[in-house]
DNA sequence: GACCAGGCACATC
DNA sequence: GATGTGCATGGT
C-alpha cells in the first residue's frame, strides 16, 4: 500500500473519525471558509456568533450590510477589513449567479464551479476547495498548511510544492469520495495541531511516527 | 513577549 | 515564475 493510504489508515485507527466541518449548514461553512483564512477556528466562531446574534446569517442580509459594518461584526476573526471585502465579493457572486441558493450552486459541474469561485477576489484554491468539499459535498481534496507540512516532513512533497502538485497526489492515490476527502483532511488538521507543530514538532507522540 | 493560526492579493524583480 | 509584504485578532 502507498504511503498516502497508509497515513490515512493509521490516522483514523488511532484518532478516530473527526466529524468536520464544525459549523451549522452550508452557508455558515462558506462564510467560515473565508473567515478562517490564516486564522484559528476559535476566532472564526466568535465572528460567526456575532453575526448570528445580530440575526444577519443569510446571504441577502450580509449582501445588504455595509462593508464597514460587516467588518465590525467579524472583528475577532482578524484581518477584518480584508475579510469583510472578501465576504462581500462572495455574496455578490453567490446572489448574482445563484440567487443565494446553495441548491442551485450545487447543481453546477464541479470543475466549472471551482473556476467561478477562483474568479471571486479573495477566494483562492484552499477556500474554493473548502467550499466545494465541506459546503457542497463535492469530492475535492483540500490542501492546507498542515497538509503540506506533514507531507513534507514525511518526504512526500518538496518544501515549495504547489497547491496543485499536492492535490494531485491525493487524486492519484485515493478513491474519489467526498466522505473520504473530508475525513482525511480533518485528520491531517488534527495531527498538524497536536503533533506536527511548526517549530516544535512532537514527533515522538505522533500517530504517524515510524511511517 | 514571541509565536502561531485550516490564505490571499498585490507589487516587484 | 519566484519572492516579499500587508492584513489583525486571540490563545498558548
Amino acid at each position: 500500500m502507498d504511503k498516502i493510504n497508509l497515513i490515512y489508515r493509521r490516522s483514523i485507527n488511532v484518532l478516530g473519525s473527526q466529524h468536520w466541518w464544525p459549523a451549522r449548514g452550508p452557508f455558515e461553512v462558506m462564510l467560515g471558509a473565508i473567515l478562517t483564512q490564516n486564522t484559528s477556528w476559535s476566532n472564526v466562531e466568535k465572528a460567526i456568533r456575532n453575526l448570528k446574534k445580530a440575526k444577519l446569517l443569510s446571504p441577502g442580509k450580509i449582501h445588504r450590510l455595509s462593508e464597514k459594518s460587516l467588518a465590525g461584526f467579524i472583528r475577532p476573526a482578524g484581518y477584518y477589513n480584508v475579510k469583510a471585502r472578501r465576504i462581500k465579493n462572495f455574496m455578490a457572486f453567490f446572489i448574482g449567479t445563484y440567487q443565494g441558493s446553495v441548491r442551485k450552486m450545487s447543481g453546477k459541474k464541479t470543475g466549472l464551479l471551482r473556476r467561478e469561485l477562483l474568479g471571486v477576489n479573495g477566494i483562492g484554491p484552499e477556500t474554493a476547495d473548502s467550499i466545494l468539499l465541506y459546503a457542497l459535498n463535492k469530492p475535492v481534496f483540500v490542501v492546507d498548511a498542515y497538509t503540506k507540512r506533514i507531507f513534507f516532513r514525511h518526504g512526500l512533497v518538496k518544501k515549495d510544492a504547489s497547491y496543485q502538485q499536492v492535490q494531485g497526489m491525493f487524486a492519484c492515490s485515493l478513491r474519489k469520495s467526498a466522505r473520504l476527502f473530508n475525513e482525511y483532511h480533518a485528520l491531517l488538521v488534527k495531527i498538524g495541531k497536536d503533533f506536527c507543530l511548526k517549530n516544535k514538532p512532537k514527533c515522538s507522540f505522533c500517530p504517524l511516527k515510524s511511517l
